[in-house]
DNA sequence: TGCCCTACCCACCAAAAGGTAACTATTAGA
DNA sequence: TCTAATAGTTACCTTTTGGTGGGTAGGGCA
């Protein structure tokens, strides 16, 4: 197998938060942990099939953890992994930015809105 | 025009700084402020194309500030504006999350390189 | 019997992101 | 006159990412 090479540690860093639905997933995961449903109904715009890819690639990172229970219909949680929770200052103030940023360009005339804030 | 609707503020963050390039053109520009030749070299995988590209959408973004220099041939300086600035902490810890990430997985036995670090 | 529930898989398609290569402009200087 | 130097653009193509709509499993329950 080729050696995989980084030039520079963020690129590593946003080959597992990066994408557009990653950030969001670990964003909730890191207040609770959850199951698929609640996930699909906290992130309203992911489709299903984006939500078990994603999480399975977080899997495959060691980022959250997938506990299913042996019951029927099916019951499945999600988690950070202690290796997952290592990033969840970074997930706080990538989000306190971002709700940063948009006062910005609300306050600059900009239409746009910001649903829900990162409490804690 | 459609008011633009975030539903967390790391949506925002990532709108921003995500894709292959951006995060890792501002981990350099957070150290000096650099040519765009300059920055080629620092990341020799980028294409012309994508670099300047990338800088400017994060000129239009506000992150980075453009500096065109009346000269021929032509001089074009980049660097972070005082709001791009807000954003080194993350990008620091961005690297360092990176290097650590890098360090575990080669722990594991897996064929990985990591070129530089983030000195400072 | 037949339908509900939940998680999730697959085939197929559309859109976005990124890569390549060739081209421009302008002036100093050989 | 011709070339080097730097930053940038453009057309065209490939790859990656994401979306849609369908289908599966299997026990509970009317």
């Amino acid at each position: 197998m080729p050696t995989k090479t980084y030039h520079i540690g963020v690129e590593a860093t946003m080959e597992i938060i990066g994408g557009k639905w990653k950030s969001i997933i670990l964003c909730h995961l890191r207040h609770q942990t959850m199951r698929t449903g609640e996930l699909a109904r906290a992130i309203p715009q992911i489709s299903q099939k984006m939500l078990t890819q994603q999480l399975r690639e977080l899997e495959a990172a060691n980022i959250v953890a997938r506990h299913v229970y042996k019951q029927v219909p099916p019951k499945v949680e999600y988690a950070l992994t202690d290796y997952g929770e290592s990033l969840s200052g970074i997930l706080h103030e990538l989000c306190v930015w971002g709700e940063d940023n948009i006062d910005r360009r609300e306050a600059a005339g900009e239409e746009i809105t910001l649903l829900s804030r990162d409490d804690v």
